[in-house]
RNA sequence: AGUCCUGUAGCUCAGUUGGUUAGAGCACUACACUGAUAAUGUAGGGGUCCGCAGUUCAAAUCUGCGCAGGACUACCA
């Protein structure tokens, strides 16, 4: 027996997604696919690596649906695409995950937990969820190799990410330096910016400000601040960490910003002074209605501050300008206490002048650096330098300073007073809230020195350490860099040479922010990472960077022979040996390699820098690390990627890590091709959270919808770097409208066939043999393969998608199927219904081909179920079709468009008269516009007889006499040409009457005097058509206008209860449970007003109905026998029998 | 605070190089159709194209200034 179309009961994805995974596993369909295109050009693809420490949610399958369908669409077009998984194992979240489950702290790491425990507990939690990433890849079809996958806690990992590093330090784009860091001194460590975004981090803290007088130092520089005037001069600046202001070393001001010189006098001690603010905000600290006051009548003490501006400059006038130091306690090494520009300064707050303590404030020591500033540093007994702060929080003592150092450089009886003090009572266990701050002490000092011009409480937002609740400090802290900033120009000429989908992600957020690129600070002060592979001598001297595992054994032997160690921790390594059994005997994380010590040329002990490398070297040395080049595949490294796709979170960091390292060590971009999708929110545009319990749960969509209308709508329902607002209903819409369409379209194409014994392996009727539908609907086809394929060479899913949609639903379904359906039943298996099967069935495994990146599942179904006998290939194994362009026939197209659009001007002026399509109507008539249009017409009249059951289509031209035309501008032909008459010509079109544009017609082109001017109107300034016909029953839509002759003559309404008939004996024959085929006997009670319409269509009725026999009968009373109303006051009965 | 994205019907989204009547689907209402039938079609209502200003004969579209939502980066006197 020969094989037949799949007939199915209903459309359940969810089981077709079983079912086909099922199928996928038992042929093992992806490793068929990577093999079937062994030998051919690669498709370059990098997987980014999830954390497998946290559940997979919706955004992921967002994310690795859009990989999925670029990887299988390359494949579809013949590349060999290899997908390795890979999972992301360091990093902080795992530590807090660690600590949160053994219910520990980072105290307790060292004395109630080993390194050693930790970090073995670390590695164990890390893959806490793989089975369910596992799962929901798997379910989702993301196509991706996870039985070798690349884990980045893995020692042959972690040994390219060394080799990379030696690299980088071999270049000399590895360095070690200091920048400003958010510090917690009662938890005695660095805190990373992840830290400070803990929520409830960022507290409203009421501290004591000070705005300080700094006077300036008269020169030839500041002299235009003196002229005129008969006191000192003095800067204005505000801070609200009076506690910095003994480490001020410059004031910084806004180049284009106005200031202003205001004589007055300093409320604490009714000195006379002049001070230089930002004009805007004189107001902030003088009330306007003193401006009048007189300066001579005030008292010491007076409420009423008088004061008077005197002029005003710019910013920039005033850079260079010298000051005094506020505090002189303690001396700058180097150039300090000038005015310098600084691009971030505001006039929003404070005077507009601002205080810069560089080792502070990360933007001061900026600043401060690019304008040669020293920072205010000390040196400790250690010989290090150090900020005024020590790691606990408090002000240097003098004993715990070199002695050198004092002498030269501190004011020791001044500097005595404050030494010790902590900067925020919070730091000082024997303080409480209640006394008195250092901030209010130095306060105090400056207000009786006549430095303080106003002090008073502020509330303003302040960091806490998440920890110890306590404030942050930012505080210069020692660390590793990778000199960025070197390759910068390099890395934004490599940037204009990706392509970004969408591209402003590229220029702009990824290229701005290469523009102000920083060093990347790679320290991180934790356990479970990439450790820095830096071994120093304690002095600093003598350095090492080791690059591989062998390289460390070559160290190890020299420091056991120089006996700086006591034995090889890893005796049994043996180098060159890649196998897992090999590297499974060593461990390259903390502790081990903090143990191992190595020794110098000079035979200094060398210790490991206890510093380990930020994650995200980790995920952005993927391209390397995970085919542990270069110590394998050195000569085949799949590089750099043709496609990455990520969520725009990772803009800064997986895109630019990748980015950052394969230009500095390769000079290469990482990737060719980038798609960056947006957030995953909930319906109402919120961010998905457990917390708030809006997070949709991928794996409860996937079981009750199936993959294919959950990535379908993903891919559809909007661009995928917008964000993307999920909506369950949006999953059940694109099931029933586009799945359910497909699969009816299915079904329908499958019942008849294999009525009809349809094959597929028929010789194919020669298109141009096939009815104008058929090559009508061919040429849509082509089209959509042309663009579908055009869209996702583009990486824009989207458009492919939608297209994909657009065509079955309203092309293929509702217009060609629908206008086919009486092909397809009944009648001899000819020609022309081979064509029609031939026609369908290449459109739908068409389709299937096209979507099958999308809807891998049902596609693969779908398919399969159309091929012929003998042939089970994947849709996933076959290529892409390809484009005939012999076979799209625009002028087609467009004649089937003008179809559509008539039949449905047609409908509606039946609908609005009542009178339904089953009565046949004789005429209806088209105003012709010209001889094209006629041609169109005519070669899809029947299509639209048919559609609207109308006898004949008569053409309207000009000898009838019937038309009425109206005229309307073009403004696009008209605009570039006349511009400025453009409302006056429009008038005069309007205006012109019917013989006027008869006359146009006839001469092909018309002249209107306007304003004057005379213009010649040509045809194509303007457009006519013939919007009524005066008598008739008309509709008018754009161009094409339509009349409908509605008289029903006797023979049209026989007509028309015959096909009445028809519909209730076919109505009949379903409720009593026939078969589409089954031959019937026919019997009709007569009356009066039918039995004309009954013998005139006997044959007709016959044949639609498959009545072999038809009666008419006085009476009818068989079993079974119904009576119908064919209108109203006409009913019959009718009976049928299957014969 | 900076950079970027988004803002069009009740909802989700289209809308070409600016061209004068701004579209589709869903939802809603009414009607029709009926051997694709748990389907389908037709029609209808529904718009301050976020606001203001500008450029232009003409702006949803271009420019500027705002507003709202979101993301990232930073956190500053």
């Amino acid at each position: 027996m020969s094989k037949k179309f799949p007939e199915y009961k209903g459309l359940d994805l969810s089981a077709i997604n079983k079912s086909v995974l099922k199928l996928w596993e038992g042929e093992g369909t992806f490793e068929q696919s990577l093999k079937a295109r062994e030998g051919q050009p690669s498709f370059i693809f990098f997987e980014g690596p999830p954390s497998a420490n946290g559940m997979p949610g919706i955004h992921h399958v967002m994310a690795r649906t859009i990989k999925d369908v670029i990887c299988r669409y390359k494949t579809q077009k013949g590349f060999q695409v290899h997908r390795k998984a890979g999972w992301d194992t360091h990093g902080l979240p795992v530590e807090l995950g660690v600590e949160k489950s053994l219910g520990i702290t980072k105290e307790d790491i060292g004395k109630r937990i080993s390194v050693a425990e930790y970090n073995q507990a670390c590695r164990k939690d890390v893959m806490k969820y793989t089975d369910m990433w596992e799962d929901l890849t798997e379910k989702m079809g993301y196509w991706v190799d996870m039985e070798h996958p690349y884990i980045t806690y893995d020692n042959r990992y972690i040994e390219t990410l060394w080799w990379m590093l030696k690299e980088l330090y071999k270049k000399g784009l590895l360095y070690k330096g200091y920048t400003i860091q958010p510090f917690s001194p009662a938890a005695g460590t660095g805190l990373s910016t992840h830290e400070l975004n803990q929520p409830g981090c960022y507290k409203d803290v009421k501290d004591t400000t000070c705005t300080a007088q700094f006077k300036v130092v008269r020169d030839e520089t500041s002299d235009f601040l003196y002229a005129d005037c008969d006191t000192e001069v003095y800067f204005l600046a505000w801070t609200t960490t009076p506690w910095t202001l003994p480490s001020n070393t410059a004031l910084a001001v806004g180049p284009s910003v106005t200031y202003v010189r205001v004589r007055t006098f300093n409320p604490y001690t009714g000195e006379p002074v002049t001070v230089v603010l930002a004009k805007d905000l004189v107001g902030a600290y003088f009330n306007e209605k003193n401006a009048d006051l007189d300066l001579d009548a005030y008292q010491a003490g007076d409420k009423k501050l008088p004061f008077k501006v005197l002029d005003e400059f710019s910013g920039s006038t005033l850079t260079g300008v010298r000051y005094e130091q506020l505090i002189p306690w303690i001396q700058p090494d180097g150039d300090a206490f000038r005015v310098i520009p600084g691009d971030y300064v505001t006039t929003e707050d404070g005077t507009g002048i601002v205080h810069i303590a560089p080792t502070f404030g990360a933007d001061d020591d900026r600043v401060a650096k690019v304008a040669g500033i020293a920072p205010l540093v000390l040196m400790d007994r250690e010989g290090k330098r150090q900020p005024m702060v020590d790691r606990s929080g408090k002000f240097f003592l003098i004993k715990d300073l070199d002695d050198a150092f004092v002498k030269q450089f501190v004011d020791v009886k001044a500097y005595s007073e404050f030494a010790g003090r902590f900067v925020k009572n919070a730091y000082d266990a024997s303080l409480s809230d209640e006394d008195a701050t250092l901030d209010v002490d130095l306060s105090v000092m400056l207000k009786k020195e006549n430095k303080a011009f106003r002090v008073e409480k502020h509330v303003h937002n302040y960091p806490h350490c998440w920890r110890t609740d306590k404030p942050v400090l930012y505080y210069p802290l020692d660390s590793w860099f990778v000199k960025t900033t070197a390759m910068r120009e390099r890395m934004m000429e490599l940037n204009n040479t990706i392509n970004w989908k969408p591209e402003s992600t590229g220029t702009g957020r990824f290229g701005k922010w290469l523009e102000n690129l920083v060093d990347w600070n790679l320290s991180r002060s934790r356990y479970w990472g990439t450790p820095l592979p830096v071994w120093r001598s304690e002095d600093g001297s003598a350095e090492v960077c080791i690059g591989s595992v062998e390289e460390l054994m070559q160290e190890v032997d020299k420091a056991v022979k120089a006996g700086v160690m006591d034995k090889h921790p890893f005796p049994d390594f043996k180098p060159g040996d890649f196998s897992s059994a090999n590297y499974d005997k060593i461990d390259l994380h903390r502790p081990f390699v903090d143990d191992i010590i190595l020794v110098s040329e000079d035979g200094k002990p060398m210790y490991r820098e206890l510093d380990l490398i930020d994650v995200w070297f980790d995920s952005g040395a993927m391209p390397y690390a995970q085919m542990h080049y270069p110590f394998e595949n050195k000569d085949s490294l799949p590089f750099p990627a043709d496609f990455i796709a990520e969520g725009v979170d990772q803009t800064r960091g997986w895109f630019f890590t990748l980015h950052a390292l394969g230009t500095m060590l390769f000079d290469s971009v990482a990737f060719k091709n980038i798609i960056s999708n947006g957030l995953v929110l909930d319906k109402k545009g919120n961010k998905m959270s457990k917390r708030l319990g809006n997070a949709v749960d991928p794996f409860k969509v996937i079981e009750d919808y199936g993959s294919d209308p959950l990535r379908w709508y993903m891919m559809t329902n909007a661009q995928p770097w917008d964000n993307l607002k999920f909506d369950l209903s949006g999953v059940d819409e694109v099931k029933r409208k586009f799945f359910g369409t497909l699969y009816n379209t299915y079904s329908f194409f499958s019942l008849y066939a294999n009525v009809d014994g349809f094959k597929g392996t028929e010789a194919q009727v020669p298109v141009a043999e096939r009815p104008e539908i058929d090559r009508w609907v061919i040429s849509l086809l082509n089209t959509l393969v042309k663009d579908v394929h055009a869209a996702y060479d583009q990486y824009e899913p989207t458009r492919a998608g939608r297209a994909i949609q657009d065509f079955v639903t309203e092309n293929l379904s509702n217009w060609y199927v629908r206008l086919n359906r009486k092909r397809f039943w009944g009648g001899a298996f000819n020609q022309d219904k081979l064509a029609a099967y031939q026609t369908l069935h290449q459109c739908l495994e068409t389709v299937a081909l096209l979507a099958a990146p999308i809807a891998p599942f049902y596609m693969e179904q779908l398919y399969r179920d159309l091929q012929p006998e003998g042939q089970t290939a994947s849709v996933h194994l076959a290529l892409m079709p390809e484009v005939v362009e012999t076979l799209i026939d625009k002028g087609l197209e467009e004649r089937m468009a003008y179809a559509q659009q008539i039949s449905s001007m047609v409908l509606a002026l039946r609908r609005k008269v009542s009178i339904k399509v089953r009565q046949p109507l004789q005429k209806i008539m088209v105003p012709i516009l010209d001889a094209r249009f006629e041609a169109q017409l005519e070669a899809v009249k029947d299509l639209i007889l048919n559609e609207v059951n109308v006898k004949e289509l008569e053409y309207l031209k000009e000898s009838t006499g019937v038309l009425v035309k109206t005229i309307k501008p073009n403004f696009k032909s008209l605009g570039p040409k006349y511009s400025k008459l453009m409302k006056p010509i429009a008038a005069a079109i309007g205006a012109m009457t019917a013989e006027d544009i008869a006359a146009f017609e006839s001469a092909g082109s018309f002249s209107v005097e306007v304003n004057g001017e005379k213009l010649q109107l040509l045809p194509e300034d303007v457009e006519i058509i013939s919007e009524d016909i005066p008598g008739w029953l008309v509709a008018n839509e754009g161009r094409i206008t339509v009349a409908l002759d509605i008289t029903i003559s006797e023979d049209l309404r026989q007509e028309g209860y015959a096909r009445e008939l028809v519909n209730r004996i076919q109505n009949l024959r379903k409720d009593s449970g026939l078969d589409v085929t089954d031959k019937i006997r026919l019997q009709i009670q007569r009356h009066a007003a039918l039995d004309a319409a009954v013998e005139k269509h006997r044959t007709y009725i016959s044949s639609q109905t498959l009545a072999d026999d038809l009666q008419l009968v006085d009476t009818c009373n068989e079993s079974g026998a119904i009576s119908v109303e064919l209108e109203s006051e006409l009913e019959t009965i009718i009976a049928i029998e299957k014969l």
